[in-house]
RNA sequence: GGUCCUGUGGUGUAGCGGUUAACAUGCCAGUCUGUCACACUGGAGAUCGCGGGUUCAAAUCCCGUCAGGACCGCCA
């Protein structure tokens, strides 16, 4: 039907005959002279119609986003545009089909559309047209590709494994698809393809992977849709290493590949309790420095009655040094700005100091002594015209609200490339963590992770002090992957689900097959799944999930451009034997 | 479950107690031989998300509701 796509014909084309296709970008109607923009996936080539040309009055009739077939020749525009790939030529056509007309459309087909989000989902077949949204549908292509590539020629197979699955407790809510043939049971969407990449460990595959859809009925974000993809990776009879090494190596593969960017492997590591106490968080932005300086031991003695309340519950007073920010932030800056980005993790204040000649000054002095002071300003390493932002609270909320702040700091002082990309491993996480609300331990990753078998005791006198054999990767401040190595008997998974407050009727009936298939003989295994549509938001430098995913969901969970979700007849229903019930409205 | 922001011609915004509801863009018609965000002239186009309330009077204030967005909780 054609010959070259719009973003091919050059200088050097010209003379030669020569089919385009396209959507109608926009036309120039001068009267005795028309132009058209063709647009279509790779660019943009102009249609020329002179005043003798026969087809003039059909393309002054054209209108945007019709679709056309073109044929002519190409010549040398006499008024070249250097602002277009295309703009020394363009065609002048003999020969035009309108393949299809359009309506008008209710936006700006064009990077710099001005339409609503709203209404860009709700069309969103006009807004994927977008150069910007075809480049990152692209990006994401490549990446899988690039993926697919990597791990085939390292000898993985790709396997595809259950959508209709079993509901597992632990972890998120399932989304849940009730079964006809069997009244009243449900299968449940993976939230992972967890265990059957470990059972297809156990039936002697040692490289699996999958490019996996994940479904997950928990609440939405900028970062978080309903179903997302997984780049799902296991492995057997490997150690740690091999699996950071493999993903650094894919890393390194898919950078070069996509974005031609080298990265510098072996990656750096951080141990879990050390990202956690120098940037409040477990996915650091390592790109600036603004860290957290616990101050708690400076303030042992202290007076004042709010660091001094704090210390006696067990809570840590800590700090941000932020150099030079004296001058950049006003006291109404922090006393409003600044202290409701920290009140939203549960700060109850945001205290500063800042650093002058005679010394540290502002309202929270008068409440220190000289020692205090003094010795705040060594460990802080305060200069002249620095800013220190402090928190004093439970260490969890003291984590959160300065780990935050040191992002928002970040972003308002320009510190962050966005070129940069700060690959980096958090490992030697704890097994679990406390969970004060469920008023028991829970699984920091998820309960297949393994851990060293000497600490089997510690399992059962302290779970919280077991280390795991789990590795995150994170970059630009984002998780981007996460893994471990898995518990491949059956004895050590069973304290892990005690531990867990798992009664045995519980684990048999929900984990059953997993637990029998550790009996068999399953060899020692582990890997690691990449959150995809975060990888491409990162490569493709956008910061809402929604820009790398064809048909996104709001963040209600609608799909706008079908209306799902929706309602069902009365007779699917029945078939099911669900009834609805009347709730309240 | 919670906090905050936003719904006004096709699209994006302004207006924030009395307006002929304004502007831009798109659309339609006309003029125009080198445009490329073509230009110029004219024109059509709005139950101000929906429901209720306050008021002599509501796009504007209040309550509710629906929709979109950001965030907290949640997301092993």
């Amino acid at each position: 039907m054609k010959t070259h796509h719009n973003n091919a014909l050059r200088i050097e084309h010209v003379g030669e005959r020569v089919v385009l296709t396209g959507f109608v970008a926009r036309r120039r109607d001068l009267g005795n002279l028309v132009f058209i923009d063709l647009r279509d996936g790779e660019g943009i080539t102009q249609l020329a119609f002179d005043s003798d040309n026969p087809l003039k009055d059909k393309a002054s009739a054209i209108k945007s986003e019709y679709v056309l077939r073109a044929e002519g020749v190409v010549r040398e525009r006499s008024s070249k545009n250097p602002d277009l790939p295309s703009g020394d030529i363009e065609l002048d056509v003999d020969a035009l089909d309108v393949l299809n007309t359009a309506k008008q459309p209710p936006m700006l087909i064009r990077d710099e559309t001005d339409a609503l989000e709203e209404t860009r989902l709700r069309h969103r077949y006009l807004d994927l047209r977008r150069p910007r949204l075809q480049a990152l549908m692209k990006l994401r292509h490549s990446i899988t590709a690039a993926t697919r590539e990597f791990l085939n020629q390292e000898g993985f197979l790709e396997f595809e494994t259950p959508i209709l699955t079993k509901s597992t407790p632990e972890g998120a809510r399932d989304y849940i698809v009730p079964s006809r043939l069997h009244k009243h049971s449900f299968y449940a969407l993976p939230q992972s393809p967890q265990l059957f990449k470990q059972l297809l460990m156990s039936a002697g595959f040692e490289r699996y992977y999958q490019i996996a859809r994940c479904f997950r009925d928990e609440d939405l974000r900028s970062d978080r849709q309903p179903e997302f993809t997984q780049i799902d990776i296991e492995m057997s009879l490997i150690d740690q290493e091999a699996v950071l090494d493999l993903t650094e190596r894919l890393v390194a593969h898919i950078m070069k590949a996509t974005r031609g960017i080298e990265v510098k492997t072996p990656f750096p590591r951080i141990p879990y309790h050390e990202a956690l106490s120098r940037y409040g968080t477990d996915k650091p932005d390592t790109r600036f420095g603004l860290e957290l300086v616990d101050l708690s031991d400076v303030f042992a003695q202290t007076d004042f009655k709010v660091f001094h309340s704090v210390l006696e519950s067990d809570g840590r007073i800590k700090a941000i040094n932020v150099e030079g920010g004296a001058a950049r932030f006003s006291r109404k800056d922090i006393e409003k700005d600044l202290t409701s980005e920290v009140a939203k993790y549960g700060a109850k204040g945001l205290l500063f100091l800042r650093a002058e000649a005679e010394g540290l000054k502002g309202p929270a002095a008068k409440f220190s002594t000289e020692e205090e002071l003094t010795a705040t300003a060594a460990r802080m390493e305060a200069g002249e015209g620095d800013l220190l932002l402090f928190v004093a609270d439970r260490v969890q909320t003291v984590n959160a609200a300065l780990g935050h702040l040191r992002n928002v700091l970040a972003g308002k002082l320009d510190l962050i490339d966005a070129d940069t990309f700060d690959y980096t491993w958090i490992v030697e996480w704890p097994l679990f963590e406390y969970d004060e609300d469920e008023g028991r331990y829970l699984a920091l990753h998820h309960p297949f992770t393994r851990f060293p078998e000497k600490e089997l005791d510690t399992l059962k006198e302290d779970p919280a002090a077991v280390g795991a054999f789990g590795y995150d990767l994170v970059a630009q401040g984002q998780e981007l992957a996460g893994g471990s190595l898995r518990i491949h008997n059956a004895e050590m998974q069973r304290e892990v689900f005690r531990a867990l407050g798992i009664e045995e009727a519980r684990q048999q009936e929900r984990f059953g097959f997993l637990l029998e298939a550790l009996e068999y003989g399953t060899p020692p295994h582990g890997g690691i799944a990449f959150g995809l549509d975060r990888f491409v938001m990162m490569l493709g430098k956008t910061d809402n999930i929604r820009d790398v995913i064809p048909f996104p969901k709001t963040q209600s969970g609608h799909c706008l451009l079908t209306g799902a979700p929706g309602d069902v007849d009365a007779s699917q229903l029945n078939e099911l034997g669900l009834k609805k019930d009347k709730h309240e409205k």
